[in-house]
DNA sequence: CTGTTAGCGCCTTCAC
DNA sequence: GTGAAGGCGCTAACAG
């Protein structure tokens, strides 16, 4: 049915084994045989067959990515790096856009593991216990993104998220602001949420400025946590002059939020973002944020990844220090149009 | 190294078909039987290995998917309704967010061949007759969604282009307009750029309004497009009430561009998408848009895919009347706040 | 009910 | 330089 390895020998008059040499560029042929074989190829067609190759050879050429479905904008940045590397080394990319179900993760993972991925990039959420033990398992290289591991020492790629919303917040407090408002990350999770959670409260706590419980909503790094976080502001009663998120999607509802009750940015109240997705400049008003270079960051990870299948090293047992190909990206405020300077009067 | 079948068989004490038997729910072997071999299965951590299942097997319950990188919550809605319904029957998905250059698009064709795809959904782009033919050549069942093929005669699933925009088109007439500009897609593309243009033209022509060609622009469905757009109909001072896009993110462009401009929108423009994605939503004002059920058609192309398969259809030659597996689903009108009546004065 | 035996398409020693 | 032969891990007939 299909043609072979075998149909092109046949068709060139040599034996398989040339015939592989020569697909495979390795030495030993003449320049003649090359010749035939290469016009039999393409004579007859010919295509390798992956799934043969891989079964013998032991690498696929394929790398498997788990990102949970939280942003369109945010998965296509960085689906962009990791894509855009991937190919220029000759890799393929299977991506499990992880549902909202928790348990399709480990079910992916599973499914890389039978189709023998060469390694895995793991995106964006809290590893869990299971995961953690079947990546173990796999035998296979695996690059964090946006997103640590507590139990085991898995290279991470990712930006200060503490720094970076450290940095945010005392923006937001130089140009004045103190009733400042945030919206944190899912159950405060201990990956993202977490530091972003501790570099609002440090920000705050560096400038002396007490924070208002009332003025904290926990969400889930959406569009919908942005709008009813300010919801939930508004109906605490107390006075905020500007709200910071952990995201720019959440920074958009905050702004959608607004426009509805009719408050405008960033007059009555300033918005901070976080990413710096493409959603931030197609956002009105064009959303000051914290910018994560995640296309630049897909790209380190498969190139982390690579090196690490070099070295197989696919072993992560816990230690002190984080894994030596562990890389802390750059993160960067970018300025937009949502925040405004306030001038106190004394 | 790996565990594999032998491994478990030699631990259980039979032989490889057996448990190659009860790994795959064939009938044939006892209760007892059966139970060893699972307890050797655990104990090992054996897991079967797709290729060489593929490899003999001839089908690897992988579907592969080309998309090019328009939009990320395109892609993403569609996405979620390809996974979900491919989730279900127990394939994966390989997506090729096929990046800018157009020679990706053929090249993870091949790869896709290379791994013996089970079948291709083909999204959203015009097939080159390069693509064609390799499509062809492969013997594997395709889906086309929100695009058609000149030459062959691929299912497809879409919704009525020229349909959904002479509807949205009328919307806006009978709500008084006339001076309607237009945003078209890239190079007015004979797949979905054409239709739109064309219904909105009819329905302009319905109502016997002359287009004015200066209120006409065409690009790429990008934001981009959308500002460029606004600012060109801006330049040619020809005046304007109302501007249909062909994308939710043109749209978007478009209510960016005005808001820069200090136009209100809708009381100075009105603005009409296209899509019904996310985004939508989440602008301000929330788009008023022809939705297509994304979320649908990927479902519903997997579903066709397969049935392709059952049927052993990989031939799509060209007929007069388009496959009978082929759907065209049902565009809707999204009302939401862009868009104002407009009273005018006799 | 269960084991034996061919391959699936390819790569890789090892001889020649 | 080139060919023959032995698997990679698994499924699918055939035999029992």
């Amino acid at each position: 049915m299909t043609v072979t390895i075998k149909d092109v020998a046949k068709e060139a008059g040599v034996s398989i084994a040339t015939v592989s040499r020569i697909i495979n560029k390795q030495a030993g042929y003449g320049k003649m045989t090359e010749q035939n074989v290469l016009a039999a190829i393409k004579q007859l067609g010919y295509t390798p067959n992956a799934l043969a190759r891989g079964l013998v050879g032991r690498e696929t050429k394929t790398i498997g990515v788990i990102m949970p479905k939280v942003s369109g904008l945010f998965s296509a940045k960085l689906l962009e790096g990791i894509d855009k590397e991937a190919r220029r080394r000759g890799f393929s990319v299977f991506v499990s856009h992880t549902q909202v179900n928790e348990g399709h993760a480990l079910k992916d993972l599973q499914v890389f593991r039978e189709k023998q991925v060469d390694g895995v990039i793991y995106i964006s959420d809290e590893l869990t216990p299971p995961q953690e033990d079947l990546l173990m398992d796999m035998k296979v290289p695996v690059i964090l993104v946006a997103t640590r591991s507590l139990r085991m020492n898995f290279p991470y790629v990712k930006v200060d998220d503490e720094q970076a919303m450290y940095d945010g917040t005392t923006y937001l407090i130089d140009q004045g602001h103190r009733e400042i408002a945030f919206i944190g990350g899912e159950n405060n999770d201990a990956i993202a949420g977490g530091p972003r959670d501790r570099g609002f409260r440090r920000a705050m706590a560096d400038a002396t400025i007490p924070v208002n419980e009332l003025l904290i909503y926990y969400g889930n790094y959406q569009f919908e946590s942005g709008v009813d976080g300010l919801h939930a502001f508004l109906a605490s009663g107390d006075p905020f002059t500007a709200v910071a998120t952990v995201s720019d999607e959440t920074a958009i509802g905050v702004l959608s939020a607004c426009w509805t009750a009719g408050l405008s940015v960033p007059e009555d109240v300033s918005v901070l973002g976080y990413d710096n997705t493409k959603a931030a400049v197609m956002a009105i008003p064009p959303l000051t944020t914290i910018s994560q270079p995640l296309d630049a960051m897909g790209g380190r990870a498969v190139e982390q990844l690579l090196k690490l299948r070099e070295h197989e090293e696919y072993d992560f047992k816990q230690t002190e220090t984080p894994h030596s190909l562990s890389t802390t990206m750059l993160h960067q405020l970018k300025l937009r149009e949502t925040i405004k300077r306030i001038n106190r009067e004394v």
